[in-house]
DNA sequence: CGCCTGACCACGT
DNA sequence: CACGTGGCCAGGC
């Protein structure tokens, strides 16, 4: 078997990657970590492949929804530690919508650089 | 194979 | 900016 994984393993690999990818102090959309993996249309994807994650070296609270919003109610546990992660590095949040970064997935590159 | 669910997205109002 | 609507995709049963 030629060292080739299967789609699927080979597609959260590299979401995983380009979550990593987002740099401390800065935040980005589940559809566009998506596209910045090279996988247009599964913003879905990442969701659930963060949902499931356990590696805590990841950094899963800069990935917000594409309107800059945080992705949990407002009243759940995931939602108040999203919340203090992002405010720790720096970045403003205001009822539950990151100000000033500019994270919407229809900004394509701009958050990238 | 159909049906339902979810840390989603784009668009119109 | 808030809401409702339809669309999309992957999984679980």
């Amino acid at each position: 078997m030629p060292t080739d994984a299967k789609p699927a393993i080979e597609a959260a690999r590299r979401i995983l990657a380009a979550v990593r990818a987002i740099p401390r102090g800065e935040v980005a959309g589940y559809g566009e970590v998506a596209r910045r993996a090279g996988l247009p249309g599964r913003a879905r994807m990442v969701a659930r492949l963060l949902s499931h994650n356990e590696d805590p070296r990841l950094p899963w609270h800069r990935v917000l929804r594409s309107d800059g919003r945080i992705a949990f109610p407002e009243d759940s546990p995931g939602y108040i530690e999203q919340c203090a992660r992002l405010r720790s590095e720096g970045v403003r949040v205001e009822g539950g919508r990151v100000r000033g970064k500019r994270a919407a997935a229809t900004l394509d590159e701009q958050v990238w650089g």
